[in-house]
DNA sequence: AGCACCATGTAAGTGGTTACATGATTCC
DNA sequence: GGAATCATGTAACCACTTACATGGTGCT
């Protein structure tokens, strides 16, 4: 008995819960939204739709006459929902995840200095950009106590993790490159 | 042309460069130093080696007879430490990264808040272990100023990221449970 | 004797991306 | 007319994990 690990069903369920979409709509909304913690391929997004309607759990929806888009909207069933929120219950696998700048900076005695304050010096680039990232999408949610606002919460909830871990990495960079100049702040 | 993105190759060079090791020892290495954010499977690294001896980047050394181990150690040649050294060099890459805690928090709407709550609760337990192995890697460390500092300064920085991403983690999933629970802290 | 661990290796499977094919629509 | 984007779909590939097979060694 070997258990099926792939998320994307729920992903797509999960977005499908909110309003009906076709495999297009799924990936821009997978990006636009949980696009820093999540990405989702069209190799993997049509075929799994069409299983999903196989098994009940979504359906095509007619197609749309008033665009002449050749567009095929799908919607989740009651089934459909009931497997993502049973999947939600469940508890979340932490699974660990590599990161490529970190091997190469733990090889740092393979290799000069500069290079390794190099690596250090463009993560805090990219995190840099990532963070104001986040800080955009934050500015257009709409206010609390606003209509939408529980629906918004969770996002924002999403949105924060994002900006307080590259906050915590953009730190870390700077002590880093404090340590590796031999400039000791007793840590 | 289609560029090959395996890095495990580089990680086993990167180990073969402090000392000759064997497969079993590879698996080792990496998970009691790099385990937090790099894995390898002995599906990868055995068939890996093989062909890092084919290539000329690794040699089979002569089987020690003191034990009767039937081990096989591999050490890294002058051109496998020039490949390890240029991938160094090279930009790394910043794929982000699937978060399946994340996923279900951001499907909030469509759970209870106990759920979302226990789903944070979780994660800090979870995050609160992780940082507690760092913290306890880092005070087998030897002191800055003794002769092996070089050596351990590129692991303490590795270290130091783990308990920097880990302590944001947790305070994030505070702030993040007061969110929920409608005690804003003018977030 | 029997168990835990050392040690190597491979076949099959998994979850996913990439590249490509195809064609319609919108906008300049 | 032509570029950008909308839109669907699939075949090939990729990196990696899992499960299994096999046998040796050290210890009690």
């Amino acid at each position: 008995m070997r258990k099926r690990k792939s998320r994307t069903k729920y992903a797509i369920l999960g977005f499908l819960a909110g309003k009906p979409r076709s495999g297009y709509d799924l990936k821009k909304a997978v990006e636009k939204s949980v696009g820093f913690f999540w990405s989702e391929s069209y190799g993997q997004i049509y075929p799994i739709l069409s299983r999903l309607v196989e098994d009940g759990m979504a359906v095509r929806l007619d197609k749309d006459k008033s665009t002449g888009r050749n567009r095929q909207q799908y919607a989740i069933t009651p089934s459909g929902l009931e497997e993502v929120q049973n999947w939600i219950k469940l508890t979340a696998d932490y699974q660990s995840h590599r990161n490529e700048m970190l091997l190469k900076l733990f090889f740092g005695n393979l290799t000069d200095l500069d290079t390794s304050l190099r690596h250090l010096r463009d993560y805090r680039n990219h995190q840099q950009q990532l963070k104001q990232t986040f800080e955009g999408f934050k500015s257009t949610l709409p206010q609390s106590g606003s209509p939408q606002h529980t629906q918004q919460i969770f996002f924002l909830a999403t949105l924060n993790y994002g900006i307080a871990l590259t906050e915590a990495s953009i730190k870390w960079v700077d002590d880093t490159t404090h340590l590796l100049n031999g400039k000791s702040n007793d840590n």
